[in-house]
DNA sequence: TTGTACGCGTTATCAG
DNA sequence: CTGATAACGCGTACAA
């Protein structure tokens, strides 16, 4: 590999020079760029990224942490990511999978992170990952908000959780659904507790009650019932309970099919008999499913995106004022899984 | 940041001896090996993995190259960037999500790029990226062939698309299918090119004709077509020209949902009047489905982890003999959505 | 504008 | 098994 002593010699210009044609960061005469790059050219010769990191101490590269242990993506996760890649991509930024395996790794973090910065996905209470990057110093920024004890001040983007379950209520309500299951992500991620929490809150704000089997939680991934999350909630509640359930709100569109498979099982019917609303799934899934699914577009690309912005103006790349914590507004999209029941004296 | 000379200073040892008991490559006495840890704590010292990279020539971290211009994820790209980041992990490497974004970057591969190597997915024929790749000397394996000029000998992984197309219509003309409608997937790619001639192959082989408009192919991401491909193609062919379609093959899950929504508008059903066969999507989206889908699990998660374990071999990382190029089986899967058809006597 | 030391933090080499 | 020193390739003041 050519070096930048063998360029310099063979254009006649010194290593500073050649640096600031390449760097830009210093202007150069035409006539001695044009040299330049046709020696450098001929010489294949690129600047070598890990030196040049040494010296200005930046790796142009911030890390994406998947969520804990997680090693399936849904269409959040997908969009998201999208989301991300572009807007890194746009300020020069490249995107490393940051991941804490699952397997322990045999001597994990002996060495520092090649990183400027990271974007955490769906953080954890106490989320170990965070007090790691908080420790080794490096700017990041959450998608949903921060549980960690002696951490107060972090930045984050996150849709307005409180704002959106209560939208999700007073739409479902509103169609004379008074028994609504909730079948919440993971019980440990932060956006998770908080959704937990305003559900109850939304209902109890119109006069329902939420009993404790009307709230589920995603199973860790490496449990078998992962990828059959809803399923057997659905069979259990609705079937072998029997208890009054009118509508039930899906996590993403994986749990959403798994309902709709086990109301399928049980001879009963979307929306005919039991209304279904999903949080954040593939817009082609929700369309091209039957009956197409009435959900919240959480807008992850948007989350994605402004994440990383988020963090341009943390590394400085970014100039200006701006706010610590950015909300993302969730739309409902009306399709054809949620019907309006009862009738006029049922709903008093 | 502590370096690596405040921790030998306080551990009155020398660079070198710090050096080794964190790269392990040299043994150390267990005293001195507690003191400089004991001492590195408390510094909250660890190793710069820039500055390492430099002397090393290994940023041990690999490039995963998306497919051109492609910032949608389908099932079959989720599963095996799992089994990528997975296998990755295993060897103690990062992945570098290495991307040409759409829209031109100012000035594009201005340095070096910091990995050690790259997988890059789905090549297409004359892959811009893989001329790059070639010329940066950077080692790398495909997924799905090369079909580029002056480039003859390189490693990759794929699945026996000849094999596979062979096993599919085997599969559907064995149902008394001989009217199959291919949706392929983007025309570039080389795995779309070897399909489309292994299926024609296949037919022939059987003694049916393909004829034209038979054979589809996914539109580019910036298309407005693509995200409702599968859906037109069937409209127009079943719908508009009357052709005689008795079964459909779909590139992917999404492909299939679009074509089911088709055949739903049409008035007809699946897989009473046409059957539907899906290649690689995701395999609880295919269960869930109504009707459930059948298809070809292309084992993506498993070529992403063979496509990293080729990739250490050319690293050295791995030892031995291996194979350049590996197949990984295809599997038919029997769902809902293929049907026998015809009479004894139409079939001859 | 251009050339020249010097520093970035580590590993490799070679004595001891 | 440990210590001293020379690379590694580039950016950057500082001087010219």
């Amino acid at each position: 590999m050519a070096k930048i002593d063998d360029v310099a010699r063979l254009a006649k210009v010194s290593k500073g020079t050649v640096s600031n044609v390449f760097s830009q960061k210093r202007p150069t005469s035409n006539e001695v760029r044009e040299r330049v790059m046709s020696v450098s050219r001929q010489l294949n010769y690129v600047p070598n990224h890990t030196a040049r990191s040494l010296v200005t101490k930046k790796t142009m590269a911030i890390g994406l942490t998947i969520p804990h242990g997680s090693f399936f993506f849904s269409a959040f996760h997908t969009q998201f990511i999208n989301g991300v890649i572009l807007e890194a991509a746009y300020y020069g930024y490249r995107v490393l999978l940051d991941i804490i395996p699952v397997h322990e790794v045999k001597t994990p973090f002996l060495t520092s992170y090649p990183i400027d910065g990271a974007v955490v996905m769906r953080p954890t209470a106490n989320d170990e990952r965070i007090n790691l990057m908080h420790m080794g110093q490096i700017p990041f920024v959450t998608v949903g908000h921060v549980m960690n004890e002696n951490i107060e001040h972090s930045t984050s983007v996150d849709n307005d959780n409180v704002q959106m379950m209560s939208n999700i209520c007073e739409y479902l309500v509103g169609k004379g659904h008074k028994d609504i299951m909730f079948l919440n992500a993971n019980e440990h991620m932060t956006v998770s507790i908080d959704r937990k929490a305003s559900f109850i809150q939304a209902m109890k704000d119109r006069g329902l009650d939420v009993e404790e089997h009307m709230i589920h939680h995603k199973p860790e991934l490496n449990s078998s019932e992962y990828m059959d999350y809803g399923y057997e909630e659905t069979i259990d509640i609705l079937g072998k309970q029997k208890k009054k359930v009118t509508a039930i709100i899906a996590d993403d569109d994986r749990t959403a099919f798994s309902v709709l498979n086990a109301i399928k099982d049980l001879n009963l019917s979307v929306p005919g008999d039991v209304s279904l609303f999903v949080i954040c799934g593939d817009n082609s899934m929700m369309v091209q499913s039957n009956p197409s699914l009435t959900s919240m577009d959480l807008q992850p690309s948007e989350l994605g995106a402004q994440s990383v912005r988020l963090l341009m103006h943390q590394l400085g790349v970014l100039q200006g004022e701006y706010d610590e914590n950015i909300i993302v507004e969730g739309k409902i999209i009306e399709r054809n899984s949620v019907s309006t029941i009862g009738h006029e004296e049922d709903r008093k």
